[in-house]
DNA sequence: ACCTGAACACCGTTCAAGT
DNA sequence: ACCTGAACACCGTTCAAGT
């Protein structure tokens, strides 16, 4: 069996779906290829960058058509789009944000924050800030939420269903004194 | 040698702060302390009520004297504070951010945050929300400041200090309609 | 180009037994 | 109460060698 890269990245995927981020292992990866562990750093360069490639995977199909104008609902547009990419696949969140967090993966969806917050004439030293903080928020949201459900989903029925997730909520920015808006959803699918 | 839980997170804390925390394993930690690994399980049900308990140790250590009034002004005392002790340790924001994700470790910060936004006359349904989107800022944000600040204390000095962490945030919150202000400092100590 | 086989240096956790 | 010793079932990564 020769694979390639993205034959790899596939079943990357569907073992993370099945079995989690904990489970994901070079070596349980290559048994599901049936092939060596060794023989995956002939594709990836060790384990975190093939999680990288991951990140990216999941943030890529989860791309939506984009319809929104104002920059502000193009700003929950992107969020929104973010959060549901990383909660479609299980562990998505802790992966994206672990893989944000070190540095690695696409610089995707922060250059497109940037593009939509651009339209806030923020000075521009300040516009990565607003990029950081309105990312932050939407990452540490997301595995939030994903904590919460899979937590709910495993024996602990008897909580009573949280419902603090039922909001819209707003998250506003004021940076050096300049008020930027954004909202991003978190009612329940 | 006969140890008590508080002088394993003791050392714990010290052997974190040198090697970092993907070298905090139970094997080197009894080593360090003289003691087989197994030894540690007369202490902590496993290594995650020990990171646990490091988290709390963490924060506690980091706790000060508060003498903001005004209900914002207590929020980013808190922020502050909250940050400063994560800074503290090596990969102090990783440790308290994974522990706090997996929902483990104590509620303090939550419970401080709460009191100091329950100030602002939110509705009750409403308050919980706004906690947690001050809690995931902060993290995120001390997060991104330590990696980055340990990135480029190895190596990487050619880079441009990043001048993005020199400003004072402002975090603000639209939940419902009802607006809620806050600041975080991200200067640089 | 892609993979095997074997090795190296580790992990977290359990459990009977010791003092 | 606290610890040892040994075991179980794993890890990520490297590297010579094969096709």
């Amino acid at each position: 069996m020769r694979y390639r890269r993205t034959d790899i990245i596939d079943r990357a995927l569907t073992v993370l779906d099945a079995y989690g981020l904990a489970d994901l292992s070079m070596r349980r990866l290559g048994s599901e290829l049936g092939v060596q562990p060794s023989a995956l750093y002939h594709h990836f360069a060790n384990k975190q960058t093939l999680l990288a490639a991951l990140a990216d995977e999941i943030l890529e199909r989860g791309r939506r058509e984009r319809s929104a104008s104002g920059w502000d609902a193009k700003v929950l547009e992107l969020g929104r789009e973010l959060r549901d990419a990383m909660l479609a696949w299980r562990d998505g969140a802790e992966l994206v944000a672990t893989v944000h967090a070190f540095g690695l993966g696409a610089a995707r969806p922060d250059e497109d924050l940037a593009e939509a917050l651009s339209g806030a004439d923020l000075p521009e030293a300040v516009l990565p800030v607003a990029v950081n903080t309105v990312l932050h928020f939407v990452l540490g949201h997301a595995l939030q939420e994903q904590t919460q459900m899979q937590a709910a989903s495993v024996g602990a029925i008897a909580d009573e269903p949280r419902e603090r997730s039922d909001f819209d909520l707003g998250l506003g920015l004021v940076v050096d004194g300049i008020r930027v808006h954004a909202e991003v959803s978190t009612r329940r699918r």
